[in-house]
DNA sequence: ACATGGATGGAAACCGGTTCCCGAAACGGA
DNA sequence: TCCGTTTCGGGAACCGGTTTCCATCCATGT
């Protein structure tokens, strides 16, 4: 086994500069790029990075200074459609600004996200991104802000997307989506084609973006003059199977709806198959609703009226103001409107 | 604002030393835990890092040796639902056994991932894990070669998942799960059910994931000597727009089937939204399979008949066999397998 | 022929940690 | 009381890069 010279491991930038037979100086140099180096010797150590196969260890120029920033996401479940396109968003946003994107599943598990968070404060990253509602407890807002006042002394940034806002005076960034106003022109809709009673398959009854939604649902009724009844609001989560679960609830109780409006797509797939389940069409029996606009929503049958949510945008949005956030500009919240996407699975009562 | 003392940027372990009136070897030594330090010292040190908030870190432990390994994962979208299944599955087994992640997406363009790999060669990531399928041409296979070699001599691993394999002798790890033999048992399936003309909605043609699946349909005909009619082969690619346009084609085209099985999930619900529109039911009037078992299959309408594929397995597999693998072990190939699961979209033909 | 200065490239300090090597203090036993 | 062991902690070298500072060397201008 006559192997060239070293193949055992990573070689150092020592290494290509004795067998260039110049300096780990000039090495650096010819790597770097604009410092004079004559094109003889260039040549040389070109031939010997060629050779050896060298690639500078990144850490290494990292703790000199010269590394490639990082950024980290951190998220429930990458498997969560909406939260996926988010990812995505936010991942090419990263990389197109010249950033590594860390990413992380915390399953819900706050001590999770804590280490994490933790973890990228280590890795000295540029931003983290926090995403997905929580509940607005005491607790959690201590905790978030510390994480927060933590990063912000370590020269790095927390950035919430669709997370509750901290007080005034935290060095953070919020991004938005609209949950009530989405939810409000989506139930008026709903409302409008003469539905009066509408099934609301909520999230956690302490989530935030449920809370929201909710909120629109009931402010679209009232804005009617209608006052919902308490029965026609379930909570579970935002996951398919809560939804088929509560539907399939709703219907052997014997609730009386004539349209149904789910707090995600998610929700509003499990739904519609415990409807199909109990023999009734979409729309002809009942009407159904969803939240999210995730590309399945449109190949359910009947496609599902939704509301959009630009979640991709919204990850590249969150990537631009956590790395291009100036001194001057102060802490920013943005929120990003949404809109109703008319498609199949509503239809007017006969009444 | 008298802030307490340090808040302009992170501390380093000497700050912490002359803090608590230590040497920052007596700092690392604390914090490492073993060393043994006197219990005085060791409770100024704690207040002192606290105080400071500080974090080592983590490149500069990295380059002295003693860092959090990191894993790096390379799809082509993280949208699709198969593949976030899969990054799933490995993000909870890289960070059940310590790791860090990374995650990248190429949007399918090659400069891009070989960018991304040496980016990865020079974090010096324990493993590389790249997913997807790919055209197995010469080139791919020199390129990929390349990789792997690169990353071998580098101390670290190249995995292939759901890819062409490397010839013998790679330094690779492959994973790939049975394209072939589940297109088979789910064809089989659909000529058991009487059906005689069955339109394939294929992937690119030259795609080895796509091309598994194509030979699994032929061969499921030929097994009962049947042939195949070249014109009832579609190719597309794996998106639910392309299952959507193909099969309008297909309809327009006056293509005779009863049958349609396609090559993913996703161009089956872009193909049955398509059915839906041309007033065709599912399964009375056409039949549909799909394959790879996205958690949305069963919320079609019908519930999609496909073959199950064990993503997130695979991806916690990946991550186990790259950072598991010892000097002993030698390059290992896995192949799980996958299973028809039977649902409603599929019926028997009235003939 | 000699001073001048730009082009090159080496030595050493630095980034922020860890760890080896050693000396000093404290402690126990004779 | 004296000596041998521990226990503890500081100094310095090291990890693998970058960058500052400085010493040459060679080509000019006069």
């Amino acid at each position: 086994m006559t192997r060239k010279s070293e193949d055992a491991g990573r070689s150092t930038i020592r290494d290509v500069a004795s067998r260039a037979g110049v300096s780990a100086s000039t090495v650096s140099r010819v790597l770097g790029g604009v410092y004079p180096v004559s094109s003889a010797t260039r040549t040389r150590v070109m031939r010997a990075v060629r050779e050896l196969d060298y690639v500078a260890d990144a850490r290494a120029k990292a703790v000199a200074g010269v590394g490639t920033p990082t950024l980290a996401f951190v998220l429930e479940d990458i498997t969560g459609p909406s939260f996926a396109l988010m990812a995505h968003g936010v991942e090419r946003e990263a990389t197109r600004l010249g950033h590594l994107c860390l990413v992380c599943s915390t399953e819900g598990d706050v001590r999770h996200e804590l280490e994490f968070v933790e973890m990228m404060r280590a890795q000295r990253a540029a931003a983290v991104i926090l995403v997905g509602g929580a509940a607005d407890t005491a607790e959690y807002r201590e905790r978030t802000r510390r994480m927060a006042d933590s990063l912000a002394s370590a020269g790095s940034r927390l950035v919430l997307c669709g997370r509750p806002t901290l007080g005034p005076g935290a060095p953070v960034t919020v991004i938005e989506y609209d949950n009530e106003g989405g939810a409000y022109a989506l139930v008026a809709h709903v409302l409008a084609q003469g539905h009066r009673r509408v099934l609301f398959l909520g999230g956690k009854a302490d989530h935030t973006t449920a809370q929201g939604r909710e909120r629109g649902y009931l402010a679209a009724h009232r804005a009617r003059g209608l006052e919902p009844e308490p029965e026609l609001l379930l909570h579970g989560d935002f996951t398919r199977d809560s939804g088929h679960r509560l539907m399939r609830g709703a219907l052997k109780d014997g609730l009386d709806f004539t349209a149904v409006v789910a707090a995600t797509d998610m929700v509003a797939a499990g739904a519609l198959t415990a409807l199909h389940e109990a023999g009734l069409e979409v729309p002809r029996d009942v009407s159904l609703a969803g939240y999210d606009d995730i590309p399945f929503a449109r190949d359910l049958h009947p496609a599902l009226t939704t509301v959009h949510v630009p979640y991709e945008e919204l990850g590249r949005l969150a990537v631009r103001t956590a790395l291009g956030r100036t001194a001057e500009a102060p802490d920013e919240h943005l929120l990003l409107g949404t809109h109703v996407v008319v498609r199949d699975s509503v239809a007017a009562t006969g009444s």
